[in-house]
DNA sequence: TACAATTTTATAATGATTACAAATTTAGAA
DNA sequence: TTCTAAATTTGTAATCATTATAAAATTGTA
């Protein structure tokens, strides 16, 4: 909380109830919530929450790089604030995505030399968990 | 034209006047076009194109694993006709997207076993011409 | 307190995609 | 060839995510 406003402060934004709320959700979970989600997390707890002060303040968090956007599916944006370079895996039976780290860094097996401003990868399968039960019937 | 067809029946698909079109078309270009851009480009070739046959005919040839999709920035979802396993480039000046190849299996280099079933990576940054046209100004 | 700047909110607009049902085309039986 | 059923295409409307806009509420400061 304390943690999560000196961030912002840090960043140049002013830590308003609903950008603490939203950016402190984004540091502790690991579900890469897409804007919908966070709304609906909120929503009750902050009755007067609009949808569109989420993509406000994800906007401008996006903006100072606080966080990244994830794009695995068409449709579906989701967020995520840990900047860490890394890839995200999804599992196509529970649908949860979660990080995925490579032991050797993308930058070095391209085949072309290029500059680059950023990567992402996405991995689709099928995660361990789903698997485990799958196994089990 | 011939090789189009064939390859449309050999994968259970009848090769109608659009479908043809529009699988040659990916076939042929290495463009990654949206489905508007699709819609765009015949429009005035086949005056009663419909938008949703463009969709229809993606449908079904992503159903039938002739095309991918690929997803680099939110909203915009492109299509690919080559099926090989590789990733892609995104200029972030001129906007060109292009095929992106790796020297090594990513499969390798995760940091996880899991079970896989596709792998998609997205590259950002700025393309040689770009970089060429930045140099000479 | 008073006031300007910032932030949030509700609502409307936009753009991509899907749903749906009518119109057209195609393929095969008679 | 003609007829008919199935497949395909088409136009329109609906849906969903996101952005635009302007009014309302909040905040910081004189
Ligand atoms: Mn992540
Ligand atoms: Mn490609
Ligand atoms: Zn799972
Ligand atoms: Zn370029």
């Amino acid at each position: 909380m304390e943690q999560t406003i000196n961030i912002l402060k840090k960043h140049g934004i002013s830590p308003s109830y609903q950008r603490v709320k939203i950016f402190g959700y984004l540091m502790e979970t690991k579900t890469h919530p897409t804007a919908y989600d966070i709304f609906a997390k909120f929503k009750s707890e902050i009755p007067s929450l609009s949808k569109t002060t989420v993509y406000n303040v994800l906007s401008a968090l996006k903006e100072k790089n606080l966080v990244n956007e994830v794009h695995i599916e068409g449709h579906e944006t989701r967020f995520d604030a840990e900047m860490r370079q890394h890839g995200h895996f999804k599992c196509s039976v529970c649908g949860q995505v979660s990080d995925l780290f490579l032991t050797q860094d993308l930058n070095q097996i391209l085949s072309q030399k290029l500059v680059i401003q950023d990567i992402q990868f996405n991995v689709t399968g099928i995660c361990n968990q789903c698997l485990t039960l799958q196994n089990n019937n």
